[in-house]
DNA sequence: TATGAATGAGTGTTCATTCAT
DNA sequence: TATGAATGAACACTCATTCAT
């Protein structure tokens, strides 16, 4: 046990965070839980057919068989419940990642079978998850820096990579570490996010170079490749 | 070498194709052109602020000194705005690739240089157009795949790309190059606009980082490198 | 005579025919009722001081001392109030024939108090709706064949001539009883509508022409009287 | 000559009356009074295919091959333009008229021919000038007592109509004529007006109909019928 | 607490009319 | 005089949000 599991607790128990929504009535009983819970499906369901600004909020409380005074009691507002809707989003996507880049995987596991794992997951999950394309489009773009609040899934995953970064190329100081990881992160995000819109023979091409593209990066990255360009000016 | 080349197949004059804008009335006046350009002005400057949703036509005619009855004489509607502002952007684009990515450069510029005078113009142009992400995402993501008409400027950008490939691998074949080159275009269009939301530092870095990537990338296109996943499960 | 012929094959109750108003929501409660109507009584104000084309929905909001919020609530848009007022004429004015063309009436009653009652009946409801001559010109000649939707009222009424006509003449053969039933109800109807307009003198005499030239029509029509011209011609 | 005309100039040249068209500047040139005839022509035509209210007066310019503006240099607004075209028609229809109730037909035909005339010559109007239906109605139910100035066709009818029974029926006191011409002409007009916007079969069915029902109401006022009702209650 | 009726500011768009050219 | 670009008030309709019940 103490073996095999060396770096438990690499990253504090994520998944447990405390998900920075923002409900106007935090919902101590059961049942308001529940209700939550409801509107958010609802949610999600109506932007996956509308996209975020075209969905009502009367079309999600009917959607949730509530009214819309009872959402009202939970979320102050509609970007209220986008914002729920995200961090929803996020702690899935986390606890995905939980597993795809388990401390065992990061340790071990090759570089291209964690970007398969990541790729993949995240792929899946737009899949079964259409309204995440838009939440995500919707919370990360409002007009101004990434909310810091949405980026935490950002984070756990930027942090999950830089792991491996520490453990395959300790020398990289870690601001260039983060960086690489945080280029990585938002080149799979922000190309899976376009790919999902085009249509499936073009996804399926997208997605397989869109993984070799990030492994030669990562690879480059740890082998201390200088860039290309850099190094033929030095030549 | 000094022979020229005349003319590889890049397909010639793009620049010259006519925009194909809805307009409601084509302006034959001066006067009318001047009024049109004015909107699009305004337009872009209101869809800055506001994102291209929450930007109204009203805010467009007052910030365009005319008034909304003018707007509604040249445009259809609000779309046919957009429409207009994106074939703007299209050709602004084109042409500033048009430079970068000249006959000459296509074919004996180091690879490296072309990446980053692409990028390097389209960061600029994001810089100075703050409402082409808007614009971008709006005309290129409704929700099905990306429009033909919208396409126009990034198939030009691929087609350019291709053309760097059949110069340098020759031997791939076309279906592949193709694959290639929407990818780089895509991450390139995929990453900027994220970088856009960033911090400037952040922005420093990410650029710099995706030049280093599509370099590679492509690199290894030419090179006909074996996906690195792949060539290790052979090995 | 006391046994009262209980049905001659009239189309029953007529007036509790469900009117197929289009409504967005169908008021549950009392309240939502009261709404409704008050709605439509400030139609029927605004609508007999601007006409149909001119009431604008936030003036019927404002008579009705609701919001256009509401208005809309129960009624998906202005053409559908239209139709409702319509309908609840139709309504009163079958409930007004219903008494007036009662069966024993259709029967027993001289031809000329029938008449009478009707284009008197009709005569009142014209002074006291000032709406009904707009709505019933904007409902009943959409350009095209009258609605079937807003012919009820019209063809309830023929059928009442129609059963006078069959009492009085069985012999003439149906599809020349519905013409002449049909010719007598549009007469009335237009005549009234046109009278409205003119002076109350010249209101007057038309009124009680019109009601001799339909007793004399209906009565030649029962008598089978060969029309003049032919006759003459036939002399 | 002397003998055959007795009532020439009955009345007077009626077709050569000044139209009181208000016309914003009387057109001296004929260049002017060809531009208001296409304006006018082209306000038919737009009127038959969209009705008065819908038919915008750009729509009209263009159709007219002139400017909005020449439009109102001859037009002080909308309202003018149906007006004139209002005046129009009447002219044409008093010519119409002219020809059908004539001296001599007044004079000696029999009155179903008068009546059928009258009755096939608004048939055939109504059938080759669609817009007459839109602008009878426009302009003759402006909420409020029938314009004067649209009641010339009207009044020049009934005044036609008139001769028949001072021929017919000296005896009549010309009160109660008045009467019956002017009910004779409001049914035709109404009734037809009607009939144009029902099935063609109806149409015809309607129109014979109307035909005898005129027929017979002037017959009996030229007999001194007592009204059946009246007849009735006296016996 | 839950409901959903009520609100009304705000949206895109039209069109009669004016007026600079 | 002729043009048609410019105007902007006005309209039908939506939807986030409130609040009486």
């Amino acid at each position: 046990m103490t073996e095999t599991t060396p770096a438990v607790g690499l990253t504090a128990p994520i998944s447990e965070r405390v998900p920075a929504i923002q409900l106007r009535r935090v919902p101590r009983q059961e049942r308001g839980r529940v209700r939550v819970e409801k509107i958010l499906d609802a949610a999600a369901e109506v932007i996956a057919e509308t996209g975020v600004e075209a969905a009502t909020t009367n079309a999600i409380a009917a959607k949730a068989h509530t009214s819309v005074g009872s959402l009202y009691q939970f979320f102050p507002n509609k970007e209220a419940i986008v914002d729920a809707l995200a961090s929803r989003f996020n702690v899935e996507l986390r606890e995905l990642n939980d597993v795809v880049l388990s401390p065992e995987a990061v340790m071990h596991a090759p570089l291209h079978e964690l970007v398969d794992g990541v790729v993949d997951g995240l792929l899946q999950y737009h899949e079964t998850t259409p309204a995440y394309r838009h939440v995500y489009q919707a919370t990360h773009h409002p007009d101004g820096a990434p909310d810091a609040k949405d980026a935490e899934l950002h984070k756990a995953v930027v942090n999950r990579v830089e792991q491996v970064l520490i453990v395959r190329a300790p020398s990289i100081d870690s601001h260039t570490k983060h960086l690489h990881a945080t280029v990585a992160v938002l080149s799979v995000h922000a190309l899976l996010g376009f790919a999902m819109t085009a249509s499936v023979t073009m996804r399926v091409g997208i997605v397989q170079e869109l993984k070799g593209m990030i492994v030669r990066y990562l690879e480059d990255a740890i082998n201390g490749a200088v860039p290309r360009g850099l190094a033929d000016s030095l030549a």
